[in-house]
DNA sequence: ATTAAATAATACGAAATCGTACTAAATGGA
DNA sequence: TCCATTTAGTACGATTTCGTATTATTTAAT
């Protein structure tokens, strides 16, 4: 490991081309399984209450989607419109509040879950899905990486700490 | 080949899920570097007309990134007023118009790319850079898959034929 | 040739996303 | 304690994205 890794450039544009265009073909999939009103940082925002931690602070969900703070703060209001999650006070500090999961919407989530399921099944029938297992670990490392390895002279507002 | 695969589900949503955090990564790492005004979907579309092909219509373009047409229109116009591109009438098309991409267009894109390059470079300095060129066939093919698999029935106003 | 259906683009309004600026609360020195 | 700085959230306006409806042109069927 002496000389630096020599990158083919194109290659690696080529990789964040094609993730660019799988990130919204997949998302036109999904948000067509959503009811009316609702798109796809909504479920995002559900499904990471109940993967990654309920109780979360609005900063912290927009740490976590590298979204501006405004942006969060509308996409949680939707939700909370829907009585998909329940907006309180931060015991601890006066300034926030925190982003807990109803009932309806852990219910939500997990129907459309289980809508897309047979979908995605069915849509994936013809691709060696091994394939696609196989790529994880990499596609979640360079996640991770990437996450890491965020600028740390931040852009204006987006809240650039690293993911909890 | 009997039967089904079995897909684990979860699995699945992981795949999807972490591409669409690297999408939002590696977006904002372009948007930093591109000229105020310009957005990803400007340098989307540069990009396409010179990787796939000049002289584009709307539709066309829009068809191949999945977007409404009035999106495309948008995104189109904002290269116009940029003079990066130059839209004209279809001569074969009294209804159409082609998009084609100006010197200064061909430029920006090349120029961005360039300054993008060492920044790759040192970012993923420390990652396994072949393992990224590994996984590039598999996104391909499933970047193929997926968009040959559109549904059909067409959700509104997107223009659901398959990319030339 | 005439006309109905399909297609390309856009005008328009609604919703999402984002940046700036502001308020309130917490933090960390003097 | 006092006060400057930082932090959490939001109000507000600008831009982007999108859906509906409309116009102009082409296609296809009479």
């Amino acid at each position: 490991m002496s000389d630096k890794v020599q990158v083919n450039p194109m290659a690696l544009f080529q990789v964040f081309n094609e993730i660019g265009i799988i990130e919204q073909l997949s998302r036109t999939i999904l948000e067509a399984r959503l009811p009316k009103g609702l798109i796809a940082p909504h479920f995002s925002v559900l499904n990471h209450l109940i993967r990654v931690a309920d109780g979360r602070t609005l900063v912290e969900l927009a740490r976590a989607f590298q979204v501006p703070k405004t942006s969060m703060t509308h996409t949680v209001a939707g939700l909370a419109k829907h009585e998909l999650v329940m907006v309180r006070p931060n015991p601890n500090d006066g300034r926030s509040k925190c982003v807990w999961i109803t009932d309806s919407g852990r219910e939500l989530r997990n129907q459309v879950i289980a809508e897309l399921t047979p979908e995605f099944r069915e849509l994936l029938g013809g691709f060696d899905v091994e394939r696609l297992f196989a790529i994880l670990p990499v596609l979640t490392d360079l996640r991770v990486f990437l996450d890491e390895h965020r600028n740390a002279e931040a852009p204006r507002d987006r809240e650039f700490r690293k993911q909890a």
